[in-house]
DNA sequence: GTAAGCGTCCCTCTAAGTGGGGCGAATGAA
DNA sequence: TTCATTCGCCCCACTTAGAGGGACGCTTAC
């Protein structure tokens, strides 16, 4: 338990000097062309460094040439469609999970919409000694858990009151749709779902949608623990650091928000 | 024997081993996860420096690590991202357009669709006397030119013919409809577009579609010319190398082979 | 006209990067 | 269990990869 452990894979890597460079100039370039002198002063090398990178990554498809400068290249395209097959959200998401549960001591959750279903996929285990019993793999009707509300922001208020009917058993009252759908409305406009489990547990729930790079709902990120321990005075700061992680996520998922 | 002058940008940059090292990393890793021995064995590297130069990419995003080794990592889906809204198809295809005037003679052009019409983007001009007139920026219906009908291949054939009865001002007789899309049925089961211009001026093309990382049609490559030139017993090899240099276009924009 | 900016190339020198070697931790066979 | 193999990871001495100064030709702006 040595405290300067890194979590992170900040540990600068020595002995890649180049390779450093050359990435540092994709990070200038993703923001749109640019001219290798400008990259030159902007990244703080000689313009025959930046020039001579910059040329082997266009050779080999990273960048191209326009009139601009350069750009990105084709390359990208292809690794940028390998990468959406191959890459598992949840373990992009496990560090910043880890992270969370660390920093607020509760238990942390991912799942994503099958259908009609929440599933759970990851979890963190907090400090706690209740725990919510909700394991890796378990199935829920998605309009009845924070999870599965998060999942379903971007819907239309008809799917909404279908799977909460469905969730319901098949009948609701007119009054209980409209007081989930107005809930639903409130939870959308914030981007984040406080939920309190109608199943008299005492559980309750916070959860924020993460987005990919098609800007759509991919997974959610929730903590959820017994009322007794999520008390309304430290709801506020558990939002934002829920909501503040879930943004983290989606970035690293290649979310880009709008107007960029 | 260096013979010839290298016309691409595959004139190797030197002063770059490191990088291209690197990039021959992401190369392997493309086809799936790896470890990094394998790396080692597989470049011809150490297994130090294959281990030094995959953390490298590793902090950077560009791989993750996982249960088989190293995989592609969350950076590809940003970058991926950002390349799709950068990067433009047109400026990709045109050394691919310019080998192939150079290896045919013919005049090659690049179009998109715009709604019901075909957009030629670009043109590289081949070394014939007769050339067709059609220059980058003309619009024209698009069932009425091969380029348009490559562009419309994976469309319903419900679609096909709206756009002819459309190009054709409205009123077709039902034979010629039916002779109309029974051409398409051909043109899309061969996967490249005979076409003889129906307006009685002698100008015969041949085109192919360009499929993007998502294998949806974004561009077609086409040639044109007199009837004169693009005579029967040469359109066999016009197509191969037609169709050859589409696929290469639509690897080169990200497009891969359904099952690898 | 001049000047400033660009991309490109060459050459020298040094420190970046290579690879040999070693260590501890898994994994699997005996 | 023990032993053998192979993995990831680290250290360090040698050398060559690569950084940067400088020059040249070209284009654009004034």
């Amino acid at each position: 338990m040595t405290a300067q452990r890194e979590d992170k894979a900040d540990v600068e890597v020595k002995g890649t000097q180049t390779l450093m460079r050359a990435l540092d100039i994709m990070d200038e370039v993703i923001d749109g062309p640019i001219r290798a002198a400008d990259l030159a002063r902007k990244l703080g090398m000689s313009k025959t460094t930046a020039h001579r990178l910059a040329q082997a990554l266009k050779s080999r498809g990273y960048l191209s040439v326009t009139n601009d400068g350069f750009g990105l290249g084709p390359k990208l395209l292809e690794l940028g469609v390998m990468a959406t097959q191959q890459i598992d959200y949840v373990r992009v998401a496990r560090p910043f999970m880890e992270k969370l549960s660390e920093d607020t001591g509760f238990c942390v959750f991912v799942g994503k919409r099958e259908g009609d279903w929440s599933r759970h996929l990851d979890r963190v285990t907090g400090r706690q000694r209740l725990r919510v019993a909700t394991a890796p793999g378990d199935r829920r009707p998605i309009a009845e858990t924070g999870l599965g509300k998060a999942l379903l922001l971007d819907e239309p208020e008809e799917v909404w009151e279908d799977l909460y009917r469905q969730a319901s058993g098949g009948k609701v009252s007119a009054r209980a749709m409209k007081d989930y759908v107005a809930q639903m409305r409130v939870h959308k406009a914030r981007g984040y779902v406080l939920h309190d489990s109608e199943l008299g547990d005492g559980v309750r729930s916070i959860a924020a949608p993460i987005r990919d790079a098609r800007r759509q709902i991919c997974i959610a990120l929730s903590i959820a623990s017994a009322a007794h321990y999520l008390t309304d005075d430290i709801v506020d700061d558990l939002v934002a650091a829920i909501v503040a992680t879930a943004g983290e996520i989606g970035e690293a998922v290649g979310y880009r928000a709008p107007r960029g």
